[in-house]
RNA sequence: GGCCCCAUCGUCUAGCGGCCUAGGACGCCACCCUCUCAAGGUGGAGAUCGCGGGUUCGAAUCCCGCUGGGGUCACCA
């Protein structure tokens, strides 16, 4: 079985070049959990080598997204910590990558490349052309003394740093999510990966594992697409004859159909779109724990602190997840018709004031109204979103005609709209003087006038819902009523009597 | 294509040799509740455990092969 010894030291090491997407949540997710369950850190650390494609900003969205989420490091750019800065770059300024380079380089286990990424790409169509299946490429300086390779560097040829990668024999490495099997690649299969660009600037294998050296990381828990790259930074961990840490490779995150993994481009997964959308952090956190892990054969509803105190590694799946929205929604409402009615009604406020049905901020006279009515969307609510949708009509008149609704869905099955508009009148005049204007006294007056006019329920209550909604789908009747208040109700009924009585 | 990983209802999963005539959840379909829609309740359809060989008294569970899917092959992470 497997054992983790504590103390325990994960990271999640995020590349500033876009957005923040569920699987970067979900991988930083699991390191958190993993963290908080053996007590140990969780660290942040910024990997912004890629000079090409940093997007300036992306690195403070992309903490903003795993705080709302309701993660948080013990270490990291914007906290501190003893083995800092967490920000690459700022490492790269100090020269700790080249130091370690230069080990490399003295003990023979890297070398300087002078092939270019055009001679490269020539050199892989050729092999291509060739018909030659696989192609390896192993620079010629590999095998050139030291002096000879800074020799020629010091004629200003650009060159890149290589790892020096074995021709024979093979690499392993275990993983614990899949139950500690391990996983080989025999070297021939490898070749020398740069470790260091033209720029000087270090490449992911090569920074990242200084860094988790540096930072003393334990466990590497990271996702699935990493394996085929494993063997590299095994080689190169032996290469500095430093103790590995433990791998551990989360299944991804297939989209929808299956066709691959989440694409930020294809697919709407950023993380802030989750928040746009309303959903609760702690239902996407509650979610995103189930995509690759599981508790067993019935509990998924699960806290936080549940969650820390249950995970563990060898329940992690080992195949892939697909992306699954409904279920993300499902549990959304799910957390939502958990909350208390007032603490909806405040998290409902930012959508209407977006909406323009509330201003922003919303004066103490509107956050009075919606919160009287809340209890009428929030068993209806899946995503928080939705709220405007729901509550547009009590901010707004609903007018039958060309630019509202279709006056036609005023007629109730059997009748036809004269029927209809008498019918509406008699509620009109049934509901002008009606004392006191509380549900209760409302239902028994529209009640006693089906039966005085031999009506279904179900065909006056439609009738009046449209006429006061605008629509046919609407919280129950009599609590809006209520809301609207009698002078509304009153206006909208005569508005859609004369629709009725126009068409 | 090479290499690596994976394989239970449409989807997420439980299952780690007998408890499985395979359990739960989402979705779907009925019915109940009911003024519409939801929520809630009850029930249902849905997986010969990808296929074929073994091992074993016994396999969804172990082994091998095949097939399928995914990942990866950058001076990106």
């Amino acid at each position: 079985m497997i054992e983790i010894t504590s103390p325990v030291r994960v990271r999640f090491a995020p590349s500033p070049t876009g957005y923040l997407h569920i699987g970067g949540v979900r991988t930083a997710l699991f390191n958190w959990l993993f963290a908080r369950h053996y007590g140990g850190q969780f660290i942040l650390r910024i990997e912004d080598t890629d000079e090409k494609r940093f997007i300036p900003g992306a690195a403070d969205d992309i903490i903003t997204s795993l705080r709302w989420v309701g993660l948080d490091w013990d270490e990291g750019p914007d906290v501190g910590g003893p083995y800092g800065p967490y920000v690459q770059s700022q490492r790269f300024d100090s020269g700790i990558y080249t130091t370690y380079s230069d080990q490399l380089l003295e003990a023979g286990q890297a070398y300087l490349s002078f092939t270019t990424e055009e001679e490269l790409a020539a050199m892989r169509a050729e092999a291509e052309a060739r018909g030659v299946k696989a192609f390896r490429f192993r620079g010629p300086e590999r095998d050139w003394p030291l002096a000879q390779q800074r020799e020629l560097a010091a004629t200003g040829k650009p060159y890149t740093i290589r790892l020096k990668t074995p021709l024979e024999g093979q690499t392993s490495f275990t993983d614990l999510v899949r139950g500690a099997e391990r996983i080989t690649v025999q070297n021939d299969q490898l070749q020398d990966i740069v470790l260091i660009k033209t720029s000087g600037m270090p490449v992911y294998h090569f920074a990242h594992l200084v860094d988790d050296h540096l930072m003393r990381i334990t466990h590497v828990l990271r996702a699935d697409e990493w394996v085929p790259s494993t063997p590299y930074h095994v080689l190169l961990y032996q290469a500095f004859g430093w103790e590995p840490p433990v791998f551990a490779h989360l299944p991804v995150i297939l989209r929808q159909d299956g066709k691959g993994k989440l694409s930020k481009r294809k697919d709407d997964v950023a993380t802030n779109r989750f928040w746009e959308r309303g959903y609760l952090p702690e239902a996407l956190f509650n979610y995103l724990a189930l995509q690759g892990w599981s508790y067993d054969d019935k509990t998924e509803l699960m806290s936080r602190a549940e969650l820390i105190e249950r995970f563990s590694i060898d329940r992690v799946q080992a195949s892939p997840a697909r992306w699954n929205p409904e279920k993300l929604r499902d549990m959304n409402g799910i957390y939502i018709r958990r909350l208390p009615v007032a603490e909806v009604a405040e998290r409902i406020l930012p959508f209407l004031a977006g909406a323009g049905l509330v201003g922003d901020p919303p004066s103490a006279a509107e956050r009075a109204y919606v919160a009287a009515l809340t209890p009428m969307i929030h068993e209806r609510l899946e995503e928080l979103g939705q709220a405007p949708e729901l509550l547009e009509f009590f901010f707004r008149e609903p007018r039958p005609g060309p630019e509202g609704y279709d006056p036609a869905t005023l007629v109730p099955r059997k009748l036809d709209a004269p029927q209809t508009a008498a019918m509406l009148r008699a509620v009109h005049d049934a509901l002008a003087a009606l004392e006191p204007w509380e549900p209760a006294a409302l239902e028994a007056t529209l009640r006693d006038l089906c039966e005085r006019l031999a009506l279904k329920p179900g065909q006056l209550f439609g009738a009046v819902r449209v006429a006061v909604s605008g629509r046919t789908v609407a919280p129950p009747l009599f609590d809006m009523l209520v809301a609207l208040g009698r002078e509304r109700v009153l206006a909208r009924l005569t508005a859609a009597i004369a629709a009725l009585e126009a068409g």
